[in-house]
DNA sequence: GCCGTTTTCGGCCCGACTGTTTTCAGTCG
């Protein structure tokens, strides 16, 4: 598959930016963008639904010029209309609006008016103090733009879902306690439970923003205070991290918490339904006229466009709108639903706490059953278990086991995939076990087929019950290794083979996204934390919500099964 | 550039903060 859907949306995106810098017309430039995130959200490959004579414009936000601007970039891996933009816009004009503040008009002004070439150009007008003679401009931006750019990296950066949670609870507590606080609540990307945030937003409810906002910056770890009015600021902590704090009148709150949870796209939908019915809605309530008809809480907001109140984990516009329009929206998977966890280590390879530890973690988790899936041979620096180690470790289990009550070790292990499909113990062992895991753990860059191949060879073999880490991602360390998706789908369903989805905050591989197609095509999903000691078990819950961001419900997913349910449905033909 | 059971043309989400502004454009959420 030559070019890939996020090559396609960044293209698109390009095509936005520069289109900006020229002034076009910004409803052009936003169905660009708008373009851009429907073919990001798309599971299929544009380049296979061109291959297949798909009709593009059929997708939402894509018309005829868009559908065959995309079809144009399968074929010849070129935008014509890109090339020609790059040519008369500078990509250094582009890469000057990530300084915060800076936008496509002020950037453009500033290379025109000072004829720079470069990023280094513009520090070093910043620096000689030639920015506060552009018209329009004055020495506070220029102090801004001088401290951005010393400061280096401009490059946006996100943080992991669990980092995140380190920083909000505490912050969210202090908000609470100012005077005048009546609540306050985390929204945003980290209430939808992305897998990574790009700020916090906060929401509090209370009558004198601006004293409450004073308070707010106070807070011992802000670095920077980026701006700060009567109902809204925004800071940087030490961290690097930035917080959006909104403060509205409590009546409001409902409509607020609509806000700033979003997903932006999400509330353009519903102000668009709003727009449709001759009402408004914004952040402090739905309005008929000057009359608010809604606004203290979701579920009014939602009930005043026609609609259910809608998950926040499924507002990103990906068709939950459509679906609770008409009732259908999923019965998504809650954490009390987990029965156990198929996916953990053990100090016999690379954990840190003994079977019986384990086992006793999990059953303070309520769980029945705790697969132990240590490392097979050829992992030496992860300790991979030697074939004998291994049926020691069965028998051991089995003892232990006589010893439980309403719980049980699952024998099993991670095997690996080795490069060319096989797997790293002998059929004959693999058969003992209760279930296999089978992952990718070295030979990142066979290149796409290849890989999947690899995968599907391996998902050949009756043993396999679960496909681990499909994607073999790490965020915002590793990309995934090339892998066709859609083809790892159809041959794991065809094999009643389980894909994991790895619970592990650094890794939430399968995506949510991935994991929609899976059970669209009728996989299960396998919701593990690869727990490598027991407070890693804890890790489920981000996995549950990502499942949830996938529309997953309980039924999907296989380890909401007691192990007797379980055993059959891993049983493979 | 997209879109449409009241439209195939004329709309396109809506509001806060900043800086340099003499009345608001630009940027951002
Ligand atoms: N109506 C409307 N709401 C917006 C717009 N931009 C942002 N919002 C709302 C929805 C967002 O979820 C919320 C917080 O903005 P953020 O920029 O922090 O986005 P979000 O948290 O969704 O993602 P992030 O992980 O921070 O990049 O504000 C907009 O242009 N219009
Ligand atoms: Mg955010
Ligand atoms: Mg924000
Ligand atoms: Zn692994």
């Amino acid at each position: 598959m030559p070019v890939h859907n996020s090559e396609i949306a960044a293209m698109f995106d390009h095509v936005a930016d520069l289109l900006e810098v020229q002034s076009a017309n910004r409803f052009r430039v936003r169905a660009y963008r708008n373009a851009a995130n429907t073919i990001r959200d798309q599971s299929r490959p544009m380049a296979r639904m061109v291959e297949e004579g798909a009709d593009l414009s059929q997708l939402p936000d894509i018309g005829d010029d868009l559908a065959g601007k995309i079809t144009e970039i399968v074929r010849t891996g070129h935008l014509e209309l890109l090339d020609e933009l790059s040519e008369d816009v500078p990509e250094a004009i582009v890469e000057a609006t990530r300084i915060p503040g800076v936008g496509p008009k002020r950037a453009r002004a500033l290379f025109e008016e000072l004829d720079l070439k470069s990023l280094d150009d513009l520090r070093q007008a910043a620096e000689q103090g030639r920015i506060a003679d552009v018209k329009g401009f004055g020495e506070r931006t220029q102090a801004k733009i001088r401290e951005e750019l010393a400061e280096g990296d401009i490059t946006e950066r996100r943080f992991r879902l669990d980092t995140a949670e380190d920083f909000a609870e505490p912050l969210v507590a202090y908000v609470r306690r100012i005077d005048g606080v009546q609540k306050a609540e985390i929204a945003g990307s980290y209430r939808r439970r992305k897998e990574t945030v790009g700020d916090l937003d906060i929401l509090a409810a209370g009558e004198d923003g601006g004293a409450i906002i004073d308070r707010f910056v106070e807070y011992d770890e802000v670095d920077k205070v980026v701006s700060k009015g009567k109902t809204r600021s925004t800071v940087t902590l030490r961290a690097g991290l930035n917080v959006d704090l909104r403060v509205v009148p409590e009546a409001s709150w409902g409509a607020a918490m609509h806000y700033f949870t979003g997903s932006k796209a999400h509330n353009v939908a519903g102000r668009r339904r709003a727009q449709d019915r001759s009402l408004k809605l914004n952040e402090y309530g739905l309005y008929d006229g000057e009359t608010r008809i809604s606004g203290a809480t979701e579920e009014g907001v939602y009930e005043g466009i026609g609609l259910p109140w809608i998950e926040p984990v499924l507002r990103e516009n990906r068709g939950e709108i459509e679906a609770a329009e008409k009732g259908e929206l999923p019965d998504l998977i809650k954490p009390d639903d987990i029965r156990g966890d198929l996916h953990a280590h053990t100090t016999a390879s690379d954990g840190r706490n003994s079977l019986l530890e384990m086992a006793e973690a999990a059953m303070e988790r309520g769980y029945g059953y705790l697969a132990i899936t240590d490392h097979s041979r050829s992992q030496t620096q992860a300790g991979g278990l030697s074939a004998d180690k291994l049926e020691a470790q069965i028998d051991e289990i089995a003892e232990l086991n006589e010893g439980f009550e309403g719980f049980r070790l699952l024998a099993s292990c991670e095997v690996d995939i080795l490069e060319n499909g096989d797997l790293d113990f002998p059929d004959k062992l693999l058969a003992r076990l209760d279930l296999v895991v089978a992952s990718v753990h070295s030979k990142f860059n066979l290149g796409e087929e290849a890989q999947t191949d690899r995968i599907i060879r391996a998902m050949d073999n009756p043993a396999v019950s679960i496909i681990g880490h499909p994607t073999g991602r790490l965020l915002g360390q590793r990309r995934a290794y090339p892998v066709d998706m859609e083809r790892l789908i159809e041959a794991a369903g065809e094999r009643g083979c389980v894909l994991e989805l790895n619970a592990n905050p650094n890794r939430l591989d399968l995506s949510d996204i991935q994991c929609r197609m899976a059970v669209e095509r009728g996989v299960k999903i396998a919701i593990s934390t690869d727990a490598h000691a027991t407070g890693g078990l804890a890790h489920m819950r981000y996995g549950v919500d990502q499942a949830r961001r996938g529309w997953l419900s309980a039924d999907d997913v296989a380890n909401t099964l007691d192990w007797s349910d379980l055993e059959k449905m891993l049983k493979r033909g």
